[in-house]
DNA sequence: ATTGTTAATGCAACCGGTTGCAAAAAGATT
DNA sequence: AATCTTTTTGCAACCGGTTGCATTAACAAT
């Protein structure tokens, strides 16, 4: 490997000369810079990664944070998709891609210190958004910057996010159901806490209250998962009224649908589900779900533009929303 | 943040005699050590990870390469599992996980390339396995230690993996059915240079000639998704003596199951399936799929453990097999 | 005590970059 | 030609660790 001592001295420098002409410092004339470029193209010159973050006790590289997962649930494929957005957009930023390990809270905390203490990471991605999330307030302490994906809780104004427009989304599932004559529409979340699911909700709620109709929703806790199945159908039971749900991911929403299929006493029932996130599986399923698709991939990929360009002090606080879109398949059908 | 000239103050002594005491260097005193260690104790100190990198000439991440996807096919939940595992076992080891970036197999091979030349990462998890692959041989090429999961194709003895006994897994899969009453049975594929399928074909193979019985296999190409459903109506119609499929992957099977269910031209054919991987969606299929659980956790998890502990230029070749687990739901009828 | 051996420590250079500041070069001014 | 400015460059220190080798301390043997 040529070091920039090996441009500098091909190119007739000091290796600070070099350096800066590296960096198009204005300070050196065009001539030597030129000279100077000529010489790392030659030499197939690349700076070295770790001296570089030891010199500007900055490394370039950028943590990624996944959600921890209590009970093996979130192995939704909606991260992995994101991941790759992200892994792409990095490629093209020559910037390094950290995950952030560990299996609990505790260690992910840990984690995140770390990598900024001692690997001098200073640009995080949080791959979801939640309320009070400690990771944040970690974040904030080690005075590290962030970009979300998913509307931030707080400080919504100074933090830079991608997101879709989950209201619009929650709205538009819901007038979906509605244009197909629903009326008795349950929402079906898993946490509140969740950002998404949060704002996806509200949507649903405002097109419901537009319309006077009445909100209904209901929770299948993660923790019931893979069980919850007592819990559908006594919900069913007691919700004879229902005719649709806007799940809030598609799991949900074929757990239900398994349900309803499955079980003999919601038997011959004829339910409505739309649900998020377009997962392979929602097609194979049958009927095959309706889904909002929320491209992840494009999620991530924004969301790896922002972090890569942070600027080290500045709080800019970028804004880009991602389209959704509704594909319309069978689960949904017309009263 | 203490650096280690501020433990050598603390505790009298020279930073060089600091950092062998850290690294419990035998040259080192007893006494020496233990005051060291409780200086580093009371700073809080932990190595800056850039700066042990330059001066080793090599850092103590480990770089996961996924496999390119192609199509947005592989977005399989399987993978995000296997990371959940590594990054498990990355944390204890407090090692630093980094991600091959790029989306193409080009943009992947440079990433390697930078992340091994510039960024003196060493070790690597491939997180499949399959025949000739290109990435290999760039990292044999820039001398890198590897660890697979997924047994490799070439060079099985001097490569540690992790692994499944796919064959016998196959194997297995196989048995259940013919344990069920099922003679003509196909195997559905994806791409046989995945060396996962090719074994578990082995494996369905032996089982089949073991009893006398004809082998049926089917390629439902991965270019083929998500359409492919002309080409399953196809081979059902052509087929019809198949009364059961094993499918390499769930969603494979799901879609079969999907399909059966839904064409009006194979409609009342009663047809089994096990499938492979366990993804939390079988579980919500109806009939809710038999399926092969592979603990992808697990298998991230060892893999991690190995790339961790693998010594410099030393080609041990740890192998490990995790066991699989039928999990049996509905989708597999005796016959 | 003196010398020989071995164990324990420190000096200084190095890893590959970056940067403040002084020095040299180039150009402008008188 | 001498002096002053302004550009352009290089010296040397630094980032935070590691390590070969010389040095010193400790201990044993005579």
């Amino acid at each position: 490997m040529a070091t920039i001592k090996d441009v500098a001295k091909l190119a007739k420098v000091s290796p600070s000369t070099a350096s800066r002409a590296m960096h198009d410092n204005p300070a050196i004339s065009q001539k030597t810079k030129l000279r100077v470029w000529k010489a790392m193209e030659s030499l197939h010159y690349a700076p070295d990664f770790n001296a570089q973050s030891l010199a500007n006790k900055r490394s370039n590289a950028v943590g990624v944070i996944l959600p921890v997962d209590h009970h093996e649930i979130f192995t939704n494929p909606f991260f992995l998709k994101v991941l790759r957005g992200i892994s792409e957009a990095c490629y093209h930023a020559q910037t390094m891609v950290n995950l952030a390990t560990g299996s609990s809270q505790a260690e992910l905390l840990n984690s995140i210190d770390i990598m900024v203490t001692q690997g001098m990471i200073r640009r995080f991605i949080v791959l979801y958004s939640e309320k009070d999330d400690p990771i944040l307030t970690k974040l904030r302490q080690l005075n590290a910057q962030y970009v979300m994906i998913g509307k931030p809780y707080q400080l919504v104004n100074e933090t830079p996010y991608v997101d879709n427009d989950n209201i619009l989304a929650g709205s538009d599932a819901a007038q979906f159901l509605v244009d197909h004559g629903h009326q008795n529409i349950c929402f079906v979340y898993n946490d509140l806490k969740k950002m998404v699911q949060n704002d996806r909700m509200l949507g649903y709620q405002r097109v419901m209250m537009d319309n006077g109709l009445l909100i209904n929703s209901f929770e299948l806790p993660a923790k019931e998962y893979p069980g919850g199945r007592q819990l559908i159908v006594q919900y069913l039971t007691q919700h004879p009224e229902i005719t649709a749900f806007i799940t809030v991911d598609d799991m949900l929403g074929l757990r239900i649908q398994q349900v309803l299929k499955s079980s003999t006493v919601v038997e011959n029932r004829d339910v409505s589900i739309i649900g998020f996130n377009n997962s392979v599986f929602s097609e194979a399923a049958h009927p095959a779900l309706t889904s909002v698709e929320i491209f992840p991939r494009r999620l991530g990929n924004e969301a790896a533009k922002i972090a890569v360009s942070l600027q080290n002090e500045e709080h800019l606080s970028t804004k880009l929303i991602v389209p959704h879109q509704i594909i319309e398949r069978h689960s949904v059908v017309t009263m």
